[in-house]
DNA sequence: TCTATTCGTTGATTTTAATCAAAAACAAAT
DNA sequence: ATTTGTTTTTGATTAAAATCAACGAATAGA
């Protein structure tokens, strides 16, 4: 489960699934269409790819920054460090995604990457990429969406971190996997999370405790099935209801 | 944590108020190093300059996106708001901070920016900024910068919003603060707040009443001293201890 | 297969922040 | 100076989540 298969949010299956070898130009290249000399430009700076095992650490905080990740198979998780000891998950990242963003900004990672089971990234060497998209614009622009919709989606998470509920936290992050399955040609309501509670806890400011408490609550009033880490929607609207207001009696 | 917006901070307050006359110029060429001709260009960028009297928006939620922003005077907040109501600001803006990144990745802005008094702000028209970034490219990787240590930032957010306790939250509220004033010249330890309760309150995933009572509390114990909008820091080191990074010593 | 360890659930209790409520302080406009 | 509306503070109470604790269930490794 979870192999690899087509990835990439917000590109059409059909997209996906085209020739392009390399995951990175899946992510990369194909939305914006590259002319065949384009997309040779842009297959050269795929210089690497890295199998990282489940536990590993794909990069960890304060390394040089060289070069951003796309997820080609697998999935990883990201959390910032403090010196005192506090931890945060930043995200979770699946087929398709881009990491290392972050570390753009200082030349150092400013969190670590740990792969969540055995994952496969491409390596893109960030200056070759500054490179070859001033030279093809729809590229460099493309580049610029990303890095914008992690700003949204941080900003999404704030959004939930700052004013949700446990239980609405917790529905919101089933949906936020359920989209991001089905994209990828998995089913919508039915998955295995891949994190542990603590990890979703981590990521929801919740404790592991709560988050198994939302768990069965969820399950109780038979909007999922519960079984450890599978996951079972048996009523998405309900889901999104419980995400939308906890107000609105259940 | 918490680490404030891009701009000034890696500049010295001496380039800042340096010749340069747009307040773009200032944010997006000086720590580049252009020689006079990239200058020129760059100047061309900057059309149009924009007042928005406090209370006022300089964007909504969903409207086109043209242009960042670069605030030249005054002081700005940004929240997204949820149909259910719900509502979160998302980060509040100085000179000589950029504006409206997270609206490249739709071509929408996904956010509200307002106000919170009278202000002055640069519009940089996006398309012109990638196109001669193409043909500067230090001022492409200083824009990449810039968007990265946004996403760094809300990472620190995350981290705030997921992991501290509302005194915890307010003390590095504060410690924000101070830091970004005392880079724009004026007191580390003594300033006017422009948001309201309720507004820092949104920011840091609390209720007007906790941060009201957190500043009592930190009143109290004498690390600060409140006036309404009015705030002296008494004790920095007392006031990083209470944030939970005490190794972060200047 | 068995054991050690991690992971997940649930209950009881405490802590923290939200909510409800009222009054004081302040700002803007008359 | 007075009124009006907003903002801030503080207290009492309730609700939510954290903490403490115990016990199964699952998993990895021998």
């Amino acid at each position: 489960m979870l192999t690899e298969r087509f990835s990439a949010k917000d590109f059409s299956v059909a997209q996906i699934r085209s020739s392009c070898a390399t995951c990175s130009l899946r992510e990369l290249c194909l939305p914006v269409g590259l002319n065949d000399e384009e997309v040779a430009m842009l297959g050269e700076v795929v210089v690497h790819k890295r199998k990282i095992q489940r536990g590993g650490y794909l990069h960890r905080t304060g390394t040089k920054f060289q070069a951003l990740y796309a997820v080609k198979s697998g999935f990883l998780k990201t959390c910032i460090l403090e010196e005192d000891g506090r931890q945060q998950v930043t995200g979770f990242h699946m087929t398709g995604e881009l990491l290392g963003l972050d570390a753009i900004s200082t030349d150092m990672h400013t969190c670590e990457a740990v792969a969540l089971e055995d994952s496969e990234v491409c390596e893109i060497p960030f200056s070759k990429l500054e490179d070859i998209s001033r030279t093809i614009p729809s590229l460099m622009h493309h580049f610029h969406k990303i890095m914008s919709r992690e700003i949204v989606r941080d900003h999404g998470v704030m959004l939930l971190l700052g004013s949700m509920k446990a239980e609405e936290r917790l529905a919101s992050f089933l949906l936020n996997m359920s989209r991001r399955f089905v994209i990828r040609g998995y089913s919508e309501t039915d998955f295995n999370l891949r994190m542990t509670r603590e990890e979703i806890g981590s990521y929801l400011g919740l404790k592991l405790e709560t988050v198994s408490r939302a768990f069965s609550k969820l399950q109780e009033e038979a909007i999922i099935v519960v079984n450890n880490k599978h996951i079972k929607i048996l009523n998405l609207e309900r889901l999104k209801i419980k995400m939308g207001n906890s107000s609105c009696a259940t």
